[in-house]
DNA sequence: TCTGGGGTCCTAGGACCC
DNA sequence: TCTGGGGTCCTAGGACCC
C-alpha cells in the first residue's frame, strides 16, 4: 500500500498559517512577476477563479470580493514543505517527496492498522505541527493512490482521507474518474483516448494491452497497469541527481538594450552556478536564451536561444558568467523589446567523477583553480550566512528587469528581522 | 499596462561502432 | 548481383508533472 499526502491549495495555506485574519477571506497566491493566479483557497476557486489565469484578467473579481492576494514567497513554501516532510518522515518508515506539497508514504507494513484511522492520524499530526492542511489518499499503486487522494480532495464527505484497497473499491473508484483526471494522463492522450470512447479509468485499465502499448507507449502502459493494481512505480526514496538547472525570468518591463539584457544573464549564470554547487555537481553545457513578449502582436516574435560547451566542466560562478555573456552576443538582436532571458546548465556530472578529467584543451581554457574555488566558497558562506545576494559579482544588477513583487507577505520562518510582519 | 518557472521521461532518426 | 545483427550516443520534439 502507498499512501500520496497531497497539501491543500499548498501556497495559500501557507499565506493563513502566519495570517489568520486570511481564514475568513479567499486568498489567492500569484506566479512571479505577479503574473497569474498560481494557488487559491477554497473560497477563491468558488468565486469562478481559474488555475493559471492572468492577474489583471480577474482583477474585478478580486477587487469586489475583497480577496487577499500574495506574490509568490518561496523562502516562506519552502521551508514549510520541508516541515511537513519532516513530520510526515516520522509517520511512515519510507517516504518519498514528490514536489513541494506531495509525498508518498510507504504504507506496506500497515497490514494490521486502520488505514482510516491512521489517515487521521497523519492529517492530525501535519495539521499540528505545521499548520497545514491535507489530505490523504491510500490504495495498492501510486495511480491510484494519487486517485484516491483526489477524491479525498473533491468529497467533503470524506474528511480527507479515502483509502481503496479491495477489488470493488478499486473499481468502484476506476468508474467514478474519467481518464483526464488521471495521473500521467494529459491533454493530448486524453483526446486519443476519447476518441477511442475510451472514457473512464475503468475503460482504460479494460482497454486492449497491445492498443495501449501502441499509442500510449511504455508510459501508458504502466499507467494501464497500475490502474489495474499492479504496482510498477516503486517508492524513490532518494532523489535522482539533476540532469539540468534552469534560472529565468519574465521580467517586470520591457528591455531593449544589450547592457540590460547583461545583466539580466548575469544574474541568471550566477544562480545556476550556485545551484550547481549546492548539487555539488558540474555542467558541460550551457544554453542562454532572450525572448520578446508571445502576447504582444505589435511586433514580430523573436526567441533567441544558443547553447555551448563549456571549455571545461564546471560550477564556477565566474567561468559561466563570462561564458554566457559571450553567447548572449550571438543572440542579441538591436530594436527588440525583450520580456523574458534565463539561463540553462546541462549535462551535468557529480563533481567527484569529473575532478579527475582534464580537458584536452585545459591549459588555454583557464581551468578552475585552487584560488577561484576558495574565492567561491567564500562566496556561498557569506552567502549563506547574511542571505544571498549579500555578495555578488558586479555584473549581477537586476535594477532595470527586476519582476514585479508588490504583494509579498513576511518570510515568517526564516527571517527574524521579517517575523513580526503582518500585512493584509 | 498587465500573461510563471522548473523539471522529467520517451521516441524516432541519424551517425557511428564492432 | 548479393548485403546481418546488435549496440551506443546524440538531438529534437512531444508529452507529462508540479
Amino acid at each position: 500500500m502507498f499512501a500520496l499526502v497531497d497539501c491543500n491549495n499548498f501556497y495559500a495555506s501557507c499565506e493563513r498559517v502566519f495570517n489568520p485574519a486570511l481564514r475568513l477571506r479567499p486568498v489567492v497566491v500569484l506566479s512571479n512577476n505577479d503574473g497569474c493566479i498560481i494557488a487559491r483557497s477554497e473560497e477563491a476557486k468558488s468565486l469562478g477563479i481559474q488555475m493559471g489565469m492572468p492577474e489583471f484578467k480577474c482583477r474585478p473579481i478580486l477587487k469586489t470580493h475583497d480577496v487577499a492576494v500574495f506574490s509568490s514567497n518561496f523562502a516562506l513554501y519552502g521551508d514549510m514543505s520541508s516541515r511537513v516532510m519532516m513530520t510526515l518522515a516520522t509517520l511512515a518508515p519510507e517516504i518519498e517527496v514528490y514536489s513541494i506539497d506531495e509525498a508518498f508514504l510507504d504504507m506496506s507494513g500497515f497490514t494490521r492498522f486502520d488505514l482510516m484511522e491512521y489517515g487521521r492520524l497523519i492529517r492530525r499530526t501535519v495539521r499540528q505541527h505545521t499548520g497545514i492542511p491535507v489530505c490523504v489518499g491510500m490504495a495498492p499503486t501510486k495511480t491510484l493512490a494519487k486517485m484516491a487522494n483526489r477524491l479525498a480532495k473533491k468529497n467533503p464527505e470524506y474528511q480527507g482521507i479515502c483509502v481503496i484497497r479491495s477489488h470493488a473499491e478499486i473499481l468502484s473508484v476506476l468508474e467514478r474518474t474519467r481518464v483526464e483526471d488521471i495521473w500521467g494522463i494529459g491533454r493530448q492522450l486524453s483526446k486519443l483516448l476519447l476518441e477511442k470512447q475510451i472514457e473512464s479509468a475503468a475503460d482504460l485499465a479494460a482497454a486492449p494491452a497491445a492498443w495501449v502499448r501502441k499509442h500510449l507507449h511504455i508510459v501508458g502502459a504502466r499507467i494501464q497497469a497500475e490502474l489495474q493494481g499492479k504496482s510498477c512505480l516503486p517508492m524513490e526514496l532518494v532523489r535522482p541527481a539533476k540532469q539540468s538547472i534552469c534560472t529565468s525570468r519574465s521580467f517586470g518591463r520591457s528591455v531593449t538594450s544589450l547592457e540590460e539584457l547583461q545583466q539580466a544573464v548575469a544574474t541568471f549564470a550566477a544562480k545556476c552556478a550556485v545551484k550547481l554547487r549546492k548539487e555539488n555537481a558540474l555542467a558541460s553545457l550551457l544554453t542562454v536564451f532572450i525572448a520578446t513578449s508571445p502576447f504582444d502582436n505589435s511586433c514580430e516574435r523573436y526567441w533567441g536561444t544558443r547553447t555551448a560547451s563549456l571549455p571545461c566542466p564546471t560550477n564556477d560562478t565566474i567561468a559561466i558568467l563570462r561564458a554566457a555573456q559571450t553567447m548572449l552576443d550571438g543572440i542579441f538582436l538591436a530594436g527588440r523589446s525583450y520580456k523574458k532571458a534565463g539561463v540553462l546548465v546541462s549535462g551535468i556530472i557529480p563533481k567527484t567523477v569529473c575532478s579527475t578529467t582534464l580537458s584536452l584543451f585545459a591549459e588555454a581554457a583557464a581551468v578552475p583553480n585552487e584560488r577561484d574555488k576558495k574565492i567561491m566558497q567564500l562566496l556561498d558562506a557569506i552567502n549563506n550566512r547574511y542571505g544571498s545576494g549579500a555578495v555578488r559579482l558586479a555584473a549581477e544588477n537586476s535594477e532595470s528587469w527586476k519582476p514585479h513583487q508588490e504583494r509579498l507577505s513576511a518570510r515568517y520562518t526564516t527571517r527574524w528581522d521579517e517575523i513580526l510582519e503582518v500585512k493584509v
